[in-house]
DNA sequence: ATCGGTCCCGATAACGGTAACAGGAACGAT
DNA sequence: ATCGTTCCTGTTACCGTTATCGGGACCGAT
């Protein structure tokens, strides 16, 4: 019930101008020694806490970073978060969190100036590039003049973009299985609409074409991430394209989807069909069989979006200067397991 | 690089006075109707967005939430955040967001501290009950005279909590066993310094010896909620109590851990042994065999803590009155699938 | 004519901090 | 004795809103 103590108070008591609290908070040198000793003691008797608010009024910065994402109910989402919450709290900045009632909302504006008007200095956009929702966005950013770096979408030239290398997954994900001696390999994309997809597919592609094997359309198949269309699209593979020694499915949901097929036909992987999927979930080393599958750190990808956006932010705070956008490319991994290994020569 | 446009702005740009802008801008009912519409027009032509710090110090009211969560690379934490996240949207209230560095982080203060100084209206503390990690925050709960609300934690009469019942989680589960005509039940628990694995645990007890068995010491071992520690434990039972023909495991992941197993040995899920697992993951349908579980609504949770501490905040700012501590509970169902079905009878 | 009541609107002071300036005290150098 | 420094501190303005108060204009009633 004892109303919020403020610097005038702390003042009164240490018997100092309310100017000189704040020195003292804010460590600055032209404070007498005694002074100082005195004005803390106080504060820490009284248990006195700057007013945040007050503070970004003054100084114009909030020290407060803007999130804006979308799908937390799922896994690479919230693993995406947990890196951001991670690395702001490292670099001593707060988060002020939005989440997108769907991937694709393009009622963008008032989100964005939900943000601005809380004063963050910068924005993190961590939703994935789907359709045409980042076109409409990519205006909007140009008007803002705030510093913004983007998550997992195409190259441009004008924008702060931290993405894992969704292509390059894709082919090790294909080469892998051509080193099995798979020469028929099959593929269960995502939705084609999101990037992520088309990158992971044009990987797959690309690899065959340089093993001399070309993709048919009949050797592909489009999933909505979901197990359950993983399932189904496994099923249409399997009758379009019978001769199938593997596939490479485009992420570790839709595999188990597919797994609990080859489970229920008796088809046996990796003999019969090798699989490897995309994401590494922790659940994935414990499927039937193991699966094999391209482990992308989210959580770096993450908290490498808030060391950059800090970057830049403290970059204009003191230089007056702005940074040269760029893009930075993380590189996913193979982590092999049994659902891939032909010849199991352990 | 446009100056961010004030209220003066728009006062000095419309003819009036800033005050006369503030009164359009809440929407106060004197202002005549020929000026209200010349503010709003060049409150639209400029563009003016009202900034929500300066609000917030004046008013004293953030219309923001903090939120206190652990773990969001797990899925059950994200799904909880995700349902905050929609219902604060939905009732207009921001959010300022702290992840712990872990479950049972001790120091808490500079955490609640930090969030109080932003002003924040209410905070919902998210982070599961174990060990004594919330003794300490009872205490501070009560210094801070600032409204709180706990998700899932034991039972204490003056403050708010949202949870769901796990210890009915625990006999529907264990019951719908007793149904399938089991009389040897094992058990799988999570960590018991988690709250919500004494109460699982309980559950099964109470269960089993309501339908006159006695649950023994072999007959249940301790995981740590991951996979593999699931593995590792239904291997233990299975050599203590070689009986058992069915198994109640405290969560999905330690379930597919389990599974995995008996793919490997060759135990027949469910006629050798039943399985029913607790969650509900997307993926558990698409385990081998699907896994029979139990379904709590976090999104839900999450949303009704929202709504119960907005429904605090707006209590004390209109009557003055605070409202009396009660707790909520969330009734969790059971899924039944393949797993523990011992007579197919389709 | 005076009064009381609406209806509008502006001046001023908060809210809780920081920034910029000014000025007193103490000191050594001229 | 005077001046310029350095060190420390207080005064005042400002950040961008809202709250409070007061007052002018206009109206109908006495």
């Amino acid at each position: 019930m004892s109303k919020k103590v403020t610097i005038k108070d702390v003042a009164a008591a240490a018997g100092v101008s309310h100017q000189t609290v704040s020195r003292v908070m804010n460590d600055r040198p032209d404070v007498a020694k005694e002074t100082r000793r005195r004005v803390w003691q106080v504060i820490e008797e009284l248990n006195y806490q700057p007013s945040a608010i007050a503070r970004s009024l003054s100084r114009q910065y909030s020290y407060t970073l803007g999130v804006v994402i979308a799908g937390l109910k799922y896994i690479g989402p919230s693993r995406t978060l947990n890196g951001i919450t991670e690395q702001s709290e490292e670099l001593g900045y707060g988060l002020l969190l939005k989440e997108l009632p769907s991937f694709n909302t393009n009622d963008i504006k008032p989100i964005l100036n939900f943000l601005i008007s809380r004063q963050v200095d910068g924005i993190i956009w961590a939703v994935s590039e789907i359709g045409e929702n980042h076109e409409h966005l990519q205006q909007l950013h140009k008007e803002l003049s705030i510093p913004m770096v983007f998550l997992t979408m195409s190259n441009r030239d004008d924008m702060f973009i931290v993405a894992v290398d969704n292509y390059l997954g894709g082919r090790k994900a294909t080469e892998h299985l051509l080193e099995q001696g798979c020469r028929n390999i099959g593929h269960i994309s995502g939705p084609l609409r999101w990037w992520e997809s088309r990158q992971r597919k044009s990987g797959w592609h690309d690899a065959l074409r340089e093993a001399g094997i070309s993709a048919e359309e009949h050797h592909w198949e489009e999933g909505d991430w979901s197990s359950a269309s993983g399932q189904q699209a496994m099923a249409q593979i399997l009758k379009n394209f019978p001769q199938m020694d593997a596939v490479f499915i485009a992420n570790d949901q839709m595999a188990l989807g597919a797994l609990q097929l080859t489970c229920q036909d008796e088809i046996k992987v990796p003999d019969d069909i090798a699989v490897v999927g995309f994401d590494n979930l922790p659940e994935s080393q414990y499927f039937w069989p193991p699966l094999t599958t391209v482990r992308q750190n989210l959580r770096q990808l993450g908290g490498t979006a808030v060391s950059e956006l800090v970057r830049i932010i403290e970059a204009i705070r003191l230089d007056q200067e702005v940074l040269q956008p760029q893009v930075i490319t993380l590189c996913p991994e193979l982590v092999v397991r049994k659902s891939s290994i032909k010849n199991p020569s352990v």
